[in-house]
DNA sequence: CCTGAACCTGACGTCAACGTGAGATACGAG
DNA sequence: CTCGTATCTCACGTTGACGTCAGGTTCAGG
């Protein structure tokens, strides 16, 4: 599969795939013109690269992670950097929450009887 | 209130302090050599900011809400804009929450026997 | 009056995850 | 062979929320 159609299925730019390689996130075999060249994993890898950046990891953290992420095989200092991770989303999670429900109470008291013409 | 008292009391930088007032989060007033004099209120409001900051919220999206958020009065377009806001708030913690399972299921993986030498 | 800490206004630096050309090369159909 | 589209490698631009440095001013205590 070529660059642009592993682009257009899992929905992230060419660039993105681009500077994925670049950050050692994901690799690619080439053509013998030069061209990049991935495997039908590529996809999963790209959506679960997708996942990780959504939770706020750093390509630092996930290029560190992606190994025992995919092959289930950890050192002790990997395996508590996870627990790191996993930990500061829970925390990022109950923010959220909070700034969620500040902003329901918000649109609640607003909604009864405050809205003005503009 | 000065502002690196403010600074220390808020926990944010007496930088962010001024960024602030010049994206027209925050007023202050003035002594008369020209240095910043804040009202006790300042304090939540600061971190009323840091809230809606770590929401995921723009500067000038916050420069917006503001008004309503303090007053609770709001045009019909203010009204709308929060619901986006909370509403973008929920999908993104969606998007934790499953990222935060994925990285629980790694864990639990990982641990059961394949933690491996350095 | 003196001094050190706190404050002031510019204005340029930072960092991450790409966006956006520029100019050249590869690929596939006809 | 040709043409159009896809892809390649630099390499500089973008955005947001500040960090940081420079050079000068204000404030409070002694």
């Amino acid at each position: 599969m070529r660059i642009g159609q592993l682009a257009r299925r899992s929905g992230v730019s060419v660039r993105a795939l681009r500077y994925y390689e670049e950050q050692r996130l994901l690799e690619s075999a080439r053509t013998p013109g030069g061209q990049r060249d991935y495997p039908d994993e590529a996809l999963e890898r790209v959506q679960l690269i997708q996942d990780l950046f959504a939770a706020g990891l750093s390509s630092r953290t996930v290029v560190e992670l992606l190994p025992c992420v995919s092959t289930g095989v950890a050192t002790p200092a990997m395996l508590d950097q996870l627990t790191v991770e996993r930990d500061r989303i829970a925390a990022r999670i109950q923010d959220l929450t909070r700034a969620k429900t500040n902003l329901a109470r918000v649109i609640e008291n607003v909604t009864a009887a405050n809205v003005v013409q503009d």
